[in-house]
DNA sequence: TGTACATCAGTGAACGCGCGTTCACTGATGTAC
DNA sequence: TGTACATCAGTGAACGCGCGTTCACTGATGTAC
């Protein structure tokens, strides 16, 4: 049954990619690693001979997720504004499994060990450059600050909006969000919230 | 061994509030029932004396844990400045036994049934209230999508606060979250990074 | 007010279950000559 | 290039463990007369 080496690291790497929808969509304690296995096609006795343990394939799948996301900014090269739109879109929270690790994932990864939240907070510093480096108009010091409420607030809002049950609640928040973040980088316009034909 | 109803009352309340900290310190599936009781000074059998099930639990943990901040929001009254500046501190940051739900539990409530996740909307709906009846100067639509922003900002930059590894960033997260939503509140001068002295 | 009995809060052992992890085994792949 | 043997990817069963939950039991509390 063995498989050559090329197979081998095609599977080690399905098995990452697949922990890292799973891990996402579940939460970490969530997520066991036979059901990982199982949506890889494999079964969960194998797992030990590509990771020593768990929390490497943790640390590994929450590194996978980020850079699939950076790796797409760099060749999309989205403006700000298409950056801020998608995140806080209802595509983004109903699809946890391929979205923000930092979201899904947030409260979980600061109680984890030192090797899972040292990539989570290379993902934070990549995102926050990624937004900065839109901001043209800003020194590099101003953009950064900026990006660094803009993210939180992404983060922030996003989270709620997953929790929110009523539908208009949860998309009440990534608007205000949206809004707040686009105005505040002079993309969008103050919003009037009654609409163009509020006077008659 | 029977306890009189006041006892009982008692020991129901000491379960919640103890879970109430426990959970928010380990989150939902992190936290044991027998250790959780155990943390309330009981062996782990009598638990199906006071609660259904463990998430019924988790729901009146939650809960308490909102109501215990709003209680406390109604009877200090804090202003608008204090109670963003106690959010984005690092001694919230380091008590997350003690602190926002909506923060630690996060994505897990995102996750959570129907019940769980109507208590976590309760509570964010109290926080925005406490938060735009703090903006007088604005119209009540114009407050509550101010407050709306600004605690998707606090929720997001605390999250990402504990997150980082680096207690340098982490600060600066926590630092820029506040400066921007008391400058947007026109509380506080925009700030100068370098401080008073460096013009010497 | 005192007595007899039912209730039930809390204990401690046990239940089945799924978890992360280990291991004997299979057989195709890789290596050495 | 062909043969002999070592390697090891993947399988499937099993490990100990802690989980949420159940239950027989104890004895003080609550209730009925």
């Amino acid at each position: 049954m063995r498989k050559s080496r090329q197979e081998a690291a095609a599977t080690r790497a399905r098995i990452v990619e697949t922990a890292s929808t799973e891990l996402r969509r579940q939460g970490i304690a969530g997520a066991g690693l036979a059901e990982i296995m199982a949506a890889a096609g494999l079964t969960h006795g194998g797992f030990y001979r590509h990771f020593e343990t768990k929390d490497q394939l943790v640390a590994e799948a929450l590194a996978a997720a980020l850079a699939h996301q950076a790796a797409k900014r760099e060749a999309e090269r989205p403006p700000l504004k298409a950056i801020v739109t998608q995140y806080l879109s209802t595509a983004h929270r109903d699809a946890p499994g391929q979205g923000c690790p930092l979201v899904s994932l947030g409260a979980e990864i600061a109680r984890a060990g030192a090797t899972v939240r040292a990539e989570a907070t290379s993902g934070f510093e990549d995102l926050v450059t990624s937004l900065a480096a839109r901001r043209g108009d800003l020194s590099d010091t101003a953009a950064r600050d900026w990006a660094v409420v803009a993210l939180s607030t992404m983060v922030g809002a996003l989270t709620l909006a997953r929790i929110a049950g009523d539908p208009v609640l949860s998309e009440n928040i990534l608007d205000r969000a949206r809004e707040s973040i686009l105005q505040s980088a002079g993309l969008d316009a103050p919003a009037s919230r009654s609409g163009p034909d509020c006077h008659p």
